[in-house]
DNA sequence: ATCCTATCCTGGCTGC
DNA sequence: TGCAGCCAGGATAGGA
């Protein structure tokens, strides 16, 4: 699903496609996408804005809107669990899947596309407070392995939960949250303020390596859902060493890979490589 | 403070 | 082949 990896290639593909574009109208196709007024308000709010910047945010896509030269409001995207963003020219056949769609000038059309229906657009005049409560960057320079020793030993949380809180670290998800923690050697339910520092280390790099293995590789496809603005796959679940590898053997080990719930999440790790 | 459950959704899969 | 039932999961709310 997208995570820090698949919104950040989102927003990279997007970017030339988005900037210095001006909203011309917006079409709601399911009133729910839109978060916190109604479609109409929402609608009202960006047509005529002009995307000043676009770049990511956690898992949200920001889009800082200006008119005339002045800071406007920001137009927030999650995509959730099966969102995906687009530009292609208006005349093209629009997907059954189409939530929203933006008209742009020249004839393209930003479109949303999401079958479950759990992506999400927000207007907000301040993008900053609104997204102030989130946890750090992982792959920006303030994101170090100190700061992570400090903030883990302050809680007393199941290590796995903790990173998935996108409140204490931004940008993690189902998926590198395993992955990671196998890299790192730390099992998932152990708990924060009890892990060494060595792992703790370890875990810092294999965030910051995975992270950015992940992005080079445009981010994982698994399913049939998630692609790239471009249409294309991304190509990191080749990479994946234990998520949705259950009953296959650790690529480390060669013990097979467990599978158990933790906080209502499927969570894929190596008994071996990862002790308790 | 932390954990657990339910909610939102639907395509795809399993099992009969 | 058809169909019922289950599963996946990011974020959040409410209760324990």
């Amino acid at each position: 699903m997208p995570e820090l990896p698949e919104v950040e290639t989102a927003v990279r593909l997007l970017r030339p496609q988005l900037e210095g574009r001006r909203i011309a109208s917006a079409e709601v196709f399911w009133p729910r996408t839109i978060g916190g007024q109604a479609p109409a308000a929402f609608a009202q709010a960006v047509v005529g804005a002009r995307v000043a910047t676009l770049r990511r945010r956690a898992k949200y896509i920001v889009a800082d809107l200006e008119r005339g030269g002045r800071g406007a409001g920001a137009l927030l995207v999650h995509l959730r669990m099966t969102g995906r963003l687009y530009v292609e020219p208006a005349r093209a056949p629009r997907d059954k899947f189409v939530k929203l769609e933006l008209a742009l000038e020249k004839g393209k059309v930003l479109r949303f596309l999401d079958v479950r229906k759990f992506g999400r657009f927000l207007f907000v005049e301040d993008a900053a407070s609104e997204l102030a409560a989130l946890g750090p960057e992982p792959l920006e320079p303030q994101f170090k392995a100190q700061w992570l020793q400090v903030a883990l030993g302050a809680r007393k949380r199941r290590i796995k939960p903790l990173l998935l809180d996108q409140e204490f670290l931004a940008g993690m998800g189902n998926i590198y949250t395993d992955e990671c923690l196998h890299q790192a050697g730390i099992h998932p339910l152990a708990r924060s303020d009890r892990i060494d520092a060595a792992r703790v280390k370890r875990l810092h790099e294999a965030i910051r390596s995975v992270l950015r293995a992940a992005i080079q590789r445009e981010g994982s496809s698994f399913d049939v859902f998630y692609r790239t603005p471009e249409g294309q796959p991304g190509s990191y679940q080749d990479q994946f060493k234990v998520y949705g590898r259950t009953g296959k053997p650790c690529r480390v080990c060669g013990e097979p890979i467990a599978r158990v719930v933790v906080g209502q999440r499927g969570t894929h790790f190596c008994r071996r490589c990862q002790k308790r």
